[in-house]
DNA sequence: TCGCGTTTTGCAAACGTATTCATATCGTGG
DNA sequence: CCACGATATGAATACGTTTGCAAAACGCGA
């Protein structure tokens, strides 16, 4: 194998008989060059193979044209879509994507200084509570960040996300209506403000037409323990008959449990309900009724503002939070008239 | 908002009392610095929140340490988790990862040249079949560039991939032994080497006990294509008795289609057969028979051959096949007595 | 205290580009 | 053909580091 090439704009410059400014001018888009030699010059860069050194650039501008995507999720298959929406977005407006995968409730501290260290121009955090000394941190830096589908409280750090309230809210006024009076909420990571919200609306849900929720089990946004979890619940009467698990991934593990471990049936002996709307809640098997998160929406308002934050130095953090839509399919009983949604 | 703080190597340096050169030193692990020296100089270094650049840095060793890492199916759960492995693994050598996801077949001599200018130190494909006028091009500006789960027929790249031929091998020994008398493959993208690879297997092992593939459908690893391929494949007689899809993906979708759109028991009407032993796979639902790829190896082999030929700048191209699992589940008919695996 | 081998340290030169500023060139109307 | 505004060009500087080199400081036995 050769060694590389590393052609530089000045041989380039030699080469066509030009200054370096020129070519480099050649280079920028909004430079003033004449065609004359700009002919010249994209003739000696594509004789010698040339291109623009990126880290060079980035050096002077002081921009690297790179955001950093932390997540930690990557198996449900909420985030990887999520991250293929924002990356050709990202890719279309000319940014490269970081990607740092956090080691599940591992070492963040030590994954934030290594993007803070890697000069980013902005932060798109799909995962892992913030703690509010990171998130100080951040702002202190100035790096615009932008968190999706999680929320911190403090102001200073613009977020998108949906509304988990309501959409727990819709769940649980649509369970107690469907007659379910042993509600159990599977929730996910403590940390975890979305989970919460959710949990809060399914409360206020149930208790608006006079139900409660009876058990809460944690499953931690994963398979394994939802299923562990569901197990529990079945463990010894009283049964739910309503299970209302935080994400889809884990619903679609209650479904599995309740079915082939358990021998129950959905909808008829349990419902469930989950959330998110992932590709395999539609899939004919679970026809998994479920609560829509706007996936396109939450990455093009969150590319946006982050973008937005980018190019204007000066910004104010902002929060969107994004209606979501309930999904009635067959996993949970339905209420004997259709429930006017709100 | 603040402004970006910008304190570089010079301002503490100042403050600490010392050159440049020496703040430098204490934050490259080998040079050679007093202990001294060191704690006043990360004394000041905290007080200022002092972070190395690393865009400067890079520019100067002439490595960016990182690497980009290229794929589109991220639908396809096999690749999220390479991706979370891979990432993992990068991460712990103190590499970065740069994202590049192709839009399926789209402009990737665009992306390419996107990557090229990026600067990477290496990169990690694991989709997209090079066109060998690209693979030309990598490896003449001298990156390190491996291919995962994917070949090209072009010496000069490092290819790791699984044993897709035997995979296939086995699948059409063990559906002839199932006594399956009309198999159909249900192939990848047909620029898919892995595809093509795996219906050879098919062939051959079919062969080796007198029987063959009697259809070839298109579901280029796509969930939603492999659903309109299998409803073709039962649009009339005759109709086949197994179907061995390219991925196991695909066959999930195929399993559905053949329960829920076409009334068919999988696998008294009709055996599946699919390829990765993705999560999925192992589902209740479904019990997949499936062969099985070692995503941890293939990631570490990969991983480490591709930083290998980051370290030593002169390398020569390697190849790693590796041995796939049939694992036997009960999506396909068992044949009376067990299959010797070879 | 001196001498000598070993660390430590500072100076200065890269790395490859963007960009300012002054100069040169061009086009055009008088 | 001249003058003059607009546009194109080149020289030089800066971006924030790493690193070779030479000088300085150090440790320590005599």
């Amino acid at each position: 194998m050769k060694r590389k090439s590393a052609v530089t704009s000045r041989d380039v410059a030699e080469r066509a008989g030009v200054s370096q400014s020129a070519v480099s001018r050649c280079f920028s888009p909004k430079a003033s060059i004449s065609e004359k030699t700009k002919v010249k010059v994209l003739k000696a860069a594509k004789e010698l193979g040339y291109r623009p050194n990126s880290i060079a650039r980035s050096l002077i501008t002081r921009s690297s044209r790179t955001i950093a995507l932390v997540l930690s999720h990557l198996d449900n298959m909420f985030y990887p879509l999520v991250v293929e929406k924002a990356s050709l977005r990202f890719q279309a407006e000319d940014y490269h994507l970081l990607l740092f995968v956090v080691p599940e409730e591992g070492d963040f501290a030590g994954v934030m200084d290594s993007i803070l260290q890697s000069q980013v121009d902005g932060i798109l955090m799909m995962s892992a509570s913030l703690t509010s000394s990171l998130a100080h941190e951040c702002v202190e830096t100035g790096i615009p960040v932008v968190l999706i589908n999680r929320n911190v409280d403090f102001a200073g750090i613009s977020q998108v996300y949906s509304d988990n309230y309501h959409g727990g809210y819709w769940v649980g006024s649509y369970l107690a209506m469907g007659g379910h009076e042993r509600v159990a909420y599977l929730a996910g990571l403590e940390t975890s403000s979305t989970s919460r919200h959710r949990y809060q609306g399914l409360v206020d849900g149930l208790a608006s037409l006079g139900q409660q929720c009876r058990v809460v089990a944690r499953g931690d946004y994963d398979f394994e323990q939802a299923r562990e979890a569901t197990l529990q619940l079945f463990a010894e009467p009283p049964y739910p008959d309503a299970i209302f698990a935080a994400s889809d991934h884990m619903a679609i593990s209650v479904m599995e449990t309740l079915r082939h471990d358990l021998g129950r049936r959905v909808p008829e002996d349990v419902s469930v309900i989950g959330f998110d709307d992932t590709p395999i809640a539609a899939w004919p098997s679970y026809r998994l009724t479920t609560v829509r998160q706007p996936v396109d929406r939450m990455v093009e308002e969150a590319t946006t503002l982050l973008l937005k934050q980018i190019r204007q130095g000066d910004f104010n953090a902002e929060n969107r939070v994004l209606p979501v839509t309930p999904i009635l399919r067959d996993s949970a009983r339905q209420p004997a008239r259709e429930l006017a949604t709100e």
